[in-house]
RNA sequence: GGCCCUAUCGUCUAACGGUUAGGACAUCACGUUUUCAAUGUGAGAAUCGGGGUUCGAUUCCCCGUAGGGUCACCA
């Protein structure tokens, strides 16, 4: 359609931290720029000195950088006053724009600089909405300055997209209502008017638009938690969009090649936090051991001797690193403490389980602890004589002290022979006490 | 309220006039299992309502209804 370089932008305001549904957007801007072999743009919007704060834009870079969003150019709008002035001074002396006189009220001023509205019908093409007419009357003569050296939003949209050239303007649906004030605008300096494409927005469970209240919102809080980067663009890829095939799991290279605004949704999308969980998992899957073992002791206390052999267990019911924090798991560390009864399984009683318990510290100690499968295999022929609850559940509980935790092999496995025996002897003691 | 946008399982979605309306997440059941998890198999679950157009509408049009966005000297 357009004949000219493709070049896309995202320009966040650095009045808070950088949200996931800003990240959605800048992602679907960047997965378009980058399939077709255009540029991306970051611009930090930060006309509003008094809401801007400097570590909301580091906020917004570190998230750019997480995600492995590589922007070609990076401008900060709060540096380009003097061009702003110009483009100011241009609509002024068009007679586009004039020096208001207001009512100077709290924290308003008496004069400011506002945009002579032709009242026209602005008709737009968006990708993915389709054909919007707007009637601009509504709108009235709109402030566009508060003065030459101060200039507003839809004042510094404009020129900076004009001059930076973008090609396609790829931002949430809550921008639509800015689009026509903005045209007019642009068609008042002169502009090449670039291509519309407003994504549907990311929406909180209760169907309005995802914010604050709802909980994490903050892109890095999901890094905290563990989450994976790989994970956290696979899933926002996916709301709002999906390739058209059954295909689920796509890296960034992938997701380029695949993305078209034409496949676009038109209404929100709730971020739906299980499925974010579900494609952690996946990826989590596939991390290397070295990965898996670092994430794991950012937010667990697990000997580091047994991590070798732990790891893949302690990943089996979590879907993101930071569940391990609900993770009972102090029994790695230490002897776990239990009541003596609960060492018994069902109908089996006391006498038995110290039966049990002295047989089975026998016969593990001429065991193999090579792996899981050689700790199963020297148990397995007596547990299955015995009866397999009467006597692996006393030993997976002389383990762990738990009544949910992974078998008693793999813990046996885990622990290795000197421990695994030393807790059966630890059981065997506790439940004599009570025998005798 | 004005203006604008949207409408398929609970959720994310497929279908580009003709399908038993497909998949995924979640849920449930069953199998496996000493427990939990994992895993395997299976099940339930949707075209907002009403009119058209058409031989035929999830699909196109209109009207309702519902939901959302936006109405700053913020961005």
């Amino acid at each position: 359609m357009s004949e000219r370089k493709i070049i896309t932008r995202m320009a966040p305001s650095p009045t808070g931290k950088f949200h996931v549904g800003s990240a959605r957007t800048a992602l679907f801007s960047y997965l378009f720029a980058k399939k077709h072999g255009g540029e991306f743009i970051l611009r930090i919007e930060d006309t509003d000195k008094e809401r801007s704060k400097p570590e909301f834009e580091e906020n917004i870079i570190d998230s750019f950088s997480w995600l492995g969003l590589k922007y070609d150019h990076f401008y900060r709008q709060s540096e380009r006053t003097e061009i702003y002035k110009e483009h100011i001074q241009k609509l002024l002396d068009s007679g586009n724009a004039y020096i208001s006189k207001e009512e100077a009220t709290e924290g308003k001023r008496g004069e400011v600089i506002r945009f002579k509205n032709p009242n026209i019908k602005i008709k737009f093409n968006d990708i993915i909405l389709g054909e919007i007419e707007v009637d601009t009357t509504d709108l009235g003569d709109f402030v566009i300055a508060k003065d030459v050296d101060t200039p507003l939003y839809h004042l510094t949209v404009v020129v900076d997209d004009g001059l930076m050239e973008v090609s396609h303007i790829i931002r949430a649906q809550e921008h639509i209502a800015n689009t026509p004030r903005q045209i007019l605008i642009m068609e008042a300096l002169g502009f090449t008017r670039p291509l519309y494409a407003h994504i549907p927005l990311v929406l909180a469970p209760d169907k309005t638009k995802l914010s604050k209240r709802h909980g994490a919102t903050a892109l890095l809080d999901f890094k905290d938690m563990g989450y994976f980067k790989e994970a956290v663009i696979n899933f926002l890829a996916f709301i709002g969009w999906n390739p058209g095939t059954e295909k689920e799991l796509f890296t960034m290279e992938e997701l380029i090649h695949e993305f078209s605004l034409e496949k676009v949704q038109k209404g929100g999308g709730v971020f739906n936090i299980e499925k974010l969980d579900w494609f952690n998992k996946q990826y989590l899957l596939g991390k290397s051991k070295e990965e898996i073992i670092l994430g794991i002791k950012h937010f667990a206390e697990v000997p580091e001797d047994i991590l070798d052999r732990a790891w893949p267990t302690l990943i089996e019911r979590i879907h993101k690193f930071s569940d391990l924090k609900n993770e009972n798991l102090t029994f790695y560390n230490s002897l776990p403490s239990y009541e003596t009864r609960d060492l018994i399984w069902k109908n089996s009683d006391e006498y038995q389980t110290k039966n049990y318990l002295k047989d089975l510290i026998s016969i593990l100690e001429k065991a193999n602890f090579e792996s899981v499968e050689s700790v199963k295999s020297s148990v397995f022929d007596y547990a299955e004589e015995k009866g397999r609850g009467d006597v692996l559940w006393p030993m997976r509980f002389a383990l762990s002290g738990l009544s949910k935790s992974p078998d008693p092999f793999t813990l046996a496995y885990i622990f290795g022979k000197i421990e695994t025996i030393k807790r059966l002897e630890a059981a065997y003691k506790k439940i004599s006490e009570i025998v005798s």
